[in-house]
DNA sequence: CGGAATCCCTCTGGATACTG
DNA sequence: CAGTATCCAGAGGGATTCCG
């Protein structure tokens, strides 16, 4: 049975698949996996949820710090999109200096462990992933001395 | 024990959390995560991953009326990248009128399966982010008659 | 049929400066 | 500290045209 494995993947695979494609195939206005692809599909959401779920509740500059790369103005811009759908929680502490604290609703924490599923088959993949881009470059980028 | 589930969802999601975080924090150079989600973050390469899964073998242009919305040119770059990343095999049959055929890898069966829990969970979760969108727009859109 | 090449426009997102 | 506002470059991607 050099099958069995393939089968249950098929099997988990179509049941899902069924579901997707049902009643509309993926049809683009209005559709779910569209929105939230679009939604979480931006350069910044993911790493913020990433972090959010990894260090629990943080400040606007913790994530600043922790995030690399992004810059004020994309934190704000993805924190209110991910607020908005309801990812992610926005307390403000009447301080002097000003306190915000920023984190993952159950909403939220249902989407880290999707995503999180998908970050870390990324990791275990990534080795592939880079052996087929290599070889695709040497097939490609010159060919055998004519 | 009203933290049971939490509790296991906790323990699942750490031990992802942690090695995802292991060693580099999420670096932007050179990390697979966010390799792998630009490749998949874009606007084609998702929708095409879960056609092929759903199609199996698919000729260009039976892609490209199957996924709504797609201009030829995109239908074109999306494969040749995924293809590039050995998530789709491209068979090209000397025939008159020519006859290429798409198929997703074993590597892309594995990614089909990532993906299509998150096209599920959207579907699934639709509801609440479309609710807590719709309770942003409420309370940001107009104030109680001041 | 299955592309490649070109044009062009929009939207994302970076840098910078200012505010409560 | 935690933003907002403005400006602007560059990538993404649509429409169209041409090719094997």
């Amino acid at each position: 049975m050099e099958g069995t494995i393939v089968e249950n993947q098929s099997e988990k695979i179509s049941k899902g698949l069924e579901k997707i494609f049902t009643p509309a195939p993926l049809q683009v206005p209005g559709c779910p996996v569209r929105d939230v692809l679009d939604r979480i599909g931006d350069k910044w959401s993911i790493l913020s949820v990433l972090h959010l779920g990894h260090s629990g509740k943080l400040r606007f500059n913790e994530l600043l710090h922790r995030i690399d790369g992004i810059s004020q103005r994309m934190l704000t811009v993805t924190l209110r999109g991910l607020e908005r759908d309801g990812f992610v929680s926005r307390r403000i502490f009447a301080e002097v200096p000003p306190r915000v604290e920023y984190e993952l609703t159950t909403l939220g924490m249902s989407l880290l462990d999707q995503v999180l599923g998908l970050a870390v088959w990324a990791q275990d993949n990534m080795g592939d992933i880079m052996a087929a881009r290599a070889a695709h470059s040497t097939e490609s980028g010159f060919r055998s001395h004519s």
